[in-house]
DNA sequence: CTGACATTTTGACTTTTGTCAAGGCTAGTT
DNA sequence: AACTAGCCTTGACAAAAGTCAAAATGTCAG
């Protein structure tokens, strides 16, 4: 997996603006539980996992509750924080040895500055980011907990092997005994 | 309201790029129950709301499943269909008289296409687009029935005013009997 | 105003999921 | 092997929300 892979999805731009934007790219060799973005930090980067696997979650009323699991292939960053330059409530961590590229935000904006043909890829990358979020919010919606453990299972079985059960359970918004009791029935 | 408003907290763009902008609006009095998008066609258009209220739904197992309302000065639009140019699921409608303006899918690309600072918006948009549905995801996450609702009071009272029953229950994701038995006891 | 129809509320009961507590399993350490 | 700590499973019970049905209320055309 090299760093061009990364735009391999997204949109074509020319030799140039490509060049400029993987030299602010930034590798970064991941041991698992390596902290991507931390809560109440302003959000730095935007990541791209070339390999392995981050967990995305934020602590309330001393639970653990993850957000979203990213897997290869996809950018992720606490958008909500990079977005409003707000401090972030969200963590985020490898679940695993990864090899990630990242850049930094003020290097985004001047990527964006010099070449407007980017924000197109950014864009591209906000929609992702936005579909993604709206079908997880609306198969959520309507299933019971039997059948989001289900649709995990189908969609990212990579998951149930490396996120733990607690982990696995509060983004499928149930407690650790309900998903015990759901697998067990499988 | 007039249609420079729709760029008020937007951002700043050049004079010729905002006409051009608004030259390509399309600006429609829609009365109640006037249709945005529909579901099983593709989205043709992103939508400012002026004045008034929409609400958008979709229909499954013969429910009638409310995702989002949107209020004066949001943008709207089945996103994920303007997104992909697939077949929307859902469809939009007014929930009152409403003014509103538009533009044409084509025309958005013909806009960044000549003014990639238009890109910026376009990307500003997505970025409300996508806080407002990470928000409304996590804030639905933990809390009951009962203090959805009173989320929802506080956060859109118009929308208890505007919507029936049943839309309000399905947008917070509970029975018409539950919210009604939720409205009992304030 | 009245009747017809749709919407909302209320009641009785069921199902699903959560809570609390106990017990089991596994991996690492001594 | 025994001990420990962390994680996962299971059981008994409780709470929350859903289902079905009936009654009450609202809306509106005639």
């Amino acid at each position: 997996m090299t760093k061009p892979t990364l735009f391999e999805n997204i949109t074509e731009v020319s030799e140039d603006v490509r060049n400029f934007f993987i030299s602010k790219l930034e590798e970064i060799q991941a041991e698992k539980g390596y902290k991507l973005e931390t809560a109440g930090e302003v959000s730095k980067y935007l990541y791209y996992i070339a390999e392995g696997s981050a967990r995305s979650f934020y602590i309330r009323e001393n639970r653990d509750i993850t957000v979203s699991f990213s897997l290869e292939g996809e950018f992720v960053t606490a958008m909500h924080s990079f977005i409003t330059r707000s401090p972030s409530y969200e963590t985020i961590e490898t679940l695993e040895k990864s090899l990630l590229y990242r850049i930094s935000y003020n290097d985004l904006q001047e990527c964006f500055k010099k070449f407007p043909d980017l924000e197109r890829v950014y864009r591209m990358i906000l929609e992702k980011y936005y579909i993604a979020l709206e079908e997880q919010m609306i198969f959520s919606k309507f299933k019971s907990a039997r059948e989001r453990y289900l649709e995990l299972m189908e969609k990212k079985p990579k998951i149930i092997q490396r996120a733990s059960v607690g982990h696995i359970a509060s983004f499928l918004d149930m407690t650790i005994e309900t998903l015990s009791r759901v697998r067990a029935k499988i």
